[in-house]
DNA sequence: CGAGTGACAGGAC
DNA sequence: TGTCCTGCCACTC
């Protein structure tokens, strides 16, 4: 069991309408220094379909501008579709749809 | 094997 | 309030 396999293994219990941010992630992992892991497990990113990638977000809210797998209005459309509220300047509504990490 | 880089976070100035 | 600097882990050159 790799530090990538816990992120993933997180990031997959990400609930539908909810989103986390690379700390929360990386705390749930087992250790919050590893946001910047986080960043570069999401990045390679080995099963787009499987790993909700866009469900994760930076502390603000704001989605990574370097996002792979669609681009940020990509993100922000299938968050939205998801029940994901966002705010006027393009950032998610952290204190209605962060992730408790309870589920 | 050593150095550099990266989808970040947190504390300090 | 806003921006800069540092720390951490894994991966590539």
């Amino acid at each position: 069991m790799t530090v990538f396999d816990k992120i993933y293994a997180v990031v997959r219990r990400i609930p539908r309408g909810k989103v986390a941010t690379y700390g929360q992630v990386a705390l749930l992992a087992g250790n919050p220094r590893w946001a910047r892991v986080v960043g570069y497990a999401l990045h390679v990113n080995p099963a787009p379909g499987e790993i909700p990638c866009h469900r994760v977000v930076n502390r603000d809210g704001r989605t990574a501008k370097a996002f792979a797998f669609g681009g940020e209005d990509m993100q922000r459309l299938l968050l939205t579709q998801e029940g994901v509220v966002f705010r006027a300047d393009g950032t998610v509504d952290l204190a209605a749809c962060l992730w408790d990490g309870a589920s």
